[in-house]
DNA sequence: GTCGATGCAAAAACTTTGCATATTC
DNA sequence: GAATATGCAAAGTTTTTGCATCGAC
């Protein structure tokens, strides 16, 4: 049955749920490793591709080569890119109403905000 | 001096300039391809990466793989994918407070919007 | 003629695929 | 033992770099 949950892509599937924002592949399979040792970059590339077409996480596109993948049901929410660090952070709250920008005829199904600047941790780091 | 414009140069900034929204690297070459038959690719890119240390243009992060590049100074817009087309549409028109959603101590620099939906064209072709 | 820009091809980086081995039931 | 998943390595892509040649002053 297709359902076999191996270590791999418990461990694989785990560093995406577990992660405090979006992730890049190098980053996970950093972060699964550490639950098995051997895991090849092969797999979590077959993981993340398994995941998105079951729709358990999706992509986010952050930068010119640049995505980042996080789990979907986390409820609505956007997305703080760090310059300095380079994290992603999740943010809740969306100020909602894109209607109005919307061209006539156009149908929106979904929106998303990615907003940038400097997070608390890099304020604090550089006076 | 560097200065210096050429027609490859022209070319690819037009093509990117005259652009309704913004465009793949190999989708300005085929335009620019047009005025300046034998455009490599290598100088495409080496023109894209020239222009946003410039800040001619920008990337716009579309999708997994998928970057798009714009001239700045189009004044504040966003942007609209259609998932039927996979056409890049400009919206003008920004409902503005992202200020609710920022965390505690982080800054904000800029911020930018990507809407999914079905563009007017696409709607209308199939019923 | 000097300087920088180009095209081509090679290299690097990122992602996918093939295949023999390993794992699960 | 059958069926699927894995790791490794090879193949595809995309982007960058090296280098000989070309073009502008």
């Amino acid at each position: 049955m297709s359902a076999h949950q191996t270590k791999q892509r418990k461990a694989i599937t785990e560093a995406i749920q577990n992660a405090q924002g979006p992730l890049r592949p190098t980053e996970i399979q950093l972060i699964a490793c550490q639950n098995v040792p051997r895991l090849g970059i092969a797999t979590v590339y077959r993981t993340i591709n398994m995941l998105l077409e079951s729709g358990e996480i999706q992509a986010v596109p952050i930068a010119a080569n640049d995505v980042r993948y996080e789990p979907t049901g986390r409820g609505h929410h956007h997305h703080f890119l760090c310059h300095s660090c380079n994290k992603v952070y999740d943010m809740h709250g969306c100020s909602g109403h894109m209607s109005k920008m919307i061209p006539d005829g156009f149908e929106m199904d979904d929106h998303e905000i990615l907003i940038h600047g400097k997070c608390a941790a890099c304020k604090k780091a550089k006076k």
